[in-house]
DNA sequence: GATGAATGAGCGTTCATTCAT
DNA sequence: GATGAATGAACGCTCATTCAT
């Protein structure tokens, strides 16, 4: 219990310190000093800065996808499964203000290895949406023309944005009902009266 | 002309190098390379690096966003000013990649700069997507019961997100009429049949 | 017993690890390891890193010394005492290879203690070379006009240099008695054919 | 000019503390500090620290191997070479001490990149020993049963540990004359008297 | 005595910025 | 204005040493 420990403190410690000041411009002895262990520990539990960076998004990231697709798995009706995946994503941000910006910030960076990243354990996070929406058209729910691959980003791309405005200070604040709510009523009912 | 030549070389060549390697792996000596100058000539036009990307951001976005406002003053209907966003967003997205890229990488940026940057002069640019929902549900167009304010962010990320595609290698690529349209269909008519 | 032992282990496994990698490449728990003990259990037998340097070359080094001083106090003849000087020597080299390393490599280090090991122990065994060609001279053997404070030296380099190529790889090997037999050659005899 | 002199600078400067300190005590700021110039002024110079110690033993050691091949060039009576050799190699090592310092310590070391240079530049000077006593033997001066091989390196060895003597404090010191005739005395004559 | 996790001082190297030419 | 050699502060990482168990 001791060293799982120290490697989730640092962990944690990491995801305020470059939640805070982003990846480039976060120290190793600020997250050290954050985790309140010695810089020299830090390379105990990860090989460099950027192990750190990886491990956060795998570990913490991870635990999210997780719970969402155990939460989804017991729905069949694609619909509901929409809701859910809308609900728990934003609850997750709303909780995790750290984790958000560090998915904001991080996961756009231009290195390779976050590349990589957004190309496997992410990207079966987003194919959650697209495998949703087929079922929803297979189950006669959604439309046909809408096209499961496009969706999808334009549907992480919103939710991402709109969770954004809680980690901004002095941003007009929504509360997560309302985010949830206006999510659903953009992309599942649409904005137009007459169509 | 000269010293304006110089000014907007640099901004190109620093357009490129931070949409290859992200603001803080690009060099200032990358960036003067490829601008063909010396280094110290970047000292010249800019204070320090970071006025360089603050630079390319206004310069650059600014262009767009004017040649999008412009689009749309000339238009009354709500309807077809929302399209006008959209395809020229992604039009000029599509067109110009690395910047495109800085958008996606940098804009992210938890620097203090960029948060202001973020909510001054692209502020400006997101609220004409909220402005043009008001003017729609003036119009009678769009339901009232969409709060601009969030909409606005959903959009605009999905809009991002959906042109990141573009800029990623080994991506299943969409054309963009193919994605103007789908982004049409999903947030103006929504996804739902029975709806 | 068992404490006897570990000092010895950790001896050994530093004669090893020292010689393959040198002093400062050489990392503490590269011995640990080599000698199968913990970090921590190094600092039980020596006091420093450096600590265990000196005890190789102390104890080690100690050990061919006694023995080459002792079978050569059981000799009168000069000439043989120079011949048993030159083939124990030789013989000790070529047979431990790692510890014929570590006085190639370490007996040069520029450090205080190094050099002051030089100066006393090392010292007591070069001086044998000098004392068996005082005591050739005075027993009619060897030229008057040999200065053995500098004929010592020229020995002792002579020979390390002549053992260091069966602690290279690649060299063009030769055998122990040839060695012997041409260092003879050399200095006993002389190059010349006239003389 | 300007760089030639940053360049010799740097290398005088090193070799005076890696002469002082060895090669892993010594500072790249102990170096700058030394030269008189800014820490990643070296860098503009060198790639690494030990580039520098390399171009240290090619560039001085170089000059002197070139100055005692010139010197030996004009020669043909292998007697005289050997003596050309044995006065410019000990010469050199009086005036130079600092460099006589490195050669000792550094040309020693186990890494990979040293034994190299051994293997290559420095392999030329000490086979010039060996080319001597062929030619030696060749003109009947030398006698036959001495193999070059060995007698090149026994011969190097000795005037390197001679030299020694001049780099260590309080030692008994001989002048570069008497050392000169010893060698010769040593090798050439050999040390018995009936022989 | 033995362990090995933890420490933190220390250093090689980078690179934004300056300034003499 | 333009250059690019020079600067030196800053930081990631290593590893000898310690000490609680």
């Amino acid at each position: 219990m001791k060293t799982v420990d120290k490697h989730s403190k640092i962990i944690v410690a990491a995801t305020k310190v470059f939640a805070k000041k982003g990846f480039f411009n976060a120290r190793i002895s600020d997250i050290a000093k954050e985790a309140k262990v010695a810089d020299g520990t830090i390379y105990l539990y990860f090989n460099n800065k950027f192990d750190i960076l990886i491990s956060v998004l795998e570990e913490e990231i991870g635990k999210i996808i997780e719970q969402i697709e155990k939460a989804i798995e017991q729905e069949t009706d694609a619909e509901k499964m929409l809701m859910i995946f809308i609900e728990k994503h934003l609850t997750a941000m709303k909780q995790n203000k750290n984790l958000a910006e560090v998915i904001h910030i991080e996961l756009r960076q231009s290195d390779r290895l976050v590349k990589e990243y957004r190309n496997t354990t992410f990207k079966a996070y987003i194919d959650l949406i697209s495998d949703i929406i087929e079922k929803g058209q297979d189950q006669g729910i959604y439309r046909k023309d809408i096209m499961p691959g496009i969706a999808k980003r334009a549907f992480f791309g919103a939710l991402d944005e709109v969770s954004r405005v809680w980690t901004t200070p002095y941003s007009s604040q929504y509360t997560l009902e309302e985010t949830i709510e206006q999510i659903i009523a953009l992309f599942v009912v649409g904005m137009c009266v007459r169509c």
